[in-house]
DNA sequence: TCAATTCTTGACTAATTCACTTGGTTGATT
DNA sequence: AATCAACCAAGTGAATTAGTCAAGAATTGA
């Protein structure tokens, strides 16, 4: 587990993706403005997303990403692990007896806490921030078709 | 709030002095040869654990580092904010209108997530790993002066 | 006082990762 | 055919990581 500002990217562009998934595919032209990320860094992060599943691609005009699974099916961990090389945490893989048992005893205090901390980040889905009716509210894009496309047909059930 | 080994590292190294608190200061090279992590490195992060006051240092013979506080008082939030750099995780600091509202609204989802982990992180304190009584058996060194003088005088209580 | 021990500081370095750029190719829509 | 936007590959400067080397400064025990 490895909380770094590329995690935040990850996150945040799957908020977004989240927020509008009803209005149709989102470009990366249009995470990339709103939220001032570079377009080619989005597309790296975009194809370990989707090498993973969280995101589908639709090619063509009026192409872009959606999510690959519902809402409440994508955990911040789930993101976070997608696009982090994961950390060798321990350097002792299977090895139960490094160093006479000291060593691993600190591995598995930490081992302790990175679950728990794993356990933390499952838990919280893309679906609690989408909840919000404040949140829907802001996140209505003033100038896009698929937006005004969108309003003409309100919802009828908060996905996800 | 970022997490990487370094994190890690300084967080096992407080376990490891926490648990060995008792007995005395731990010197550094102690901490590097039973969990593996370069002498110089382990300095430069203590430096900074120094510098927060989780630890204090003990100089000359005998000498070594120990916990600046009580194990209770010292969060693993704590110790990874000492010893990393803390990101800018917004980019528009104070400003709150960027981008039409579009950009601070997943900015506040972010600082809504990086908060709740912040304070899972800070509820998570060394007192609670050293609790544990199978952990208080293994952990204690085998060749240390200090550990056999320590296991003269059995606990009064586990500290924190 | 002297020497050993250990903290403390600073500069310096190879490797890696981050964030980004450039320059394309492929496939779908109009 | 033209355009749009996902896809792909390679490379780049800056920052961070993890580590080395070297030189002090404070404390203790002899």
């Amino acid at each position: 587990m490895k909380l770094s500002t590329k995690g935040r990217y990850a996150v945040t562009a799957m908020m977004d993706l989240a927020i509008h998934d009803r209005e149709g595919p989102v470009t990366l032209s249009d995470i990339s403005s709103c939220q001032g990320i570079s377009l080619s860094y989005l597309e790296q992060l975009f194809a370990k997303l989707r090498q993973t599943g969280l995101v589908e691609g639709v090619r063509g005009p009026g192409g872009g990403y959606r999510l690959g699974k519902p809402s409440h099916q994508i955990s911040v961990a789930d993101i976070i692990l997608a696009v982090d090389e994961k950390i060798d945490n321990t350097r002792c893989k299977g090895n139960k007896d490094c160093n006479k048992g000291e060593k691993c005893l600190t591995h598995h205090l930490w081992n302790d806490l990175s679950e728990r901390l794993f356990e933390f980040l499952d838990g919280i889905t893309l679906s609690e921030f989408i909840k919000n009716p404040e949140v829907r509210k802001i996140s209505q894009r003033q100038d896009t078709t698929a937006s005004r496309i969108a309003n003409m047909f309100p919802p009828r059930s908060i996905a996800g």
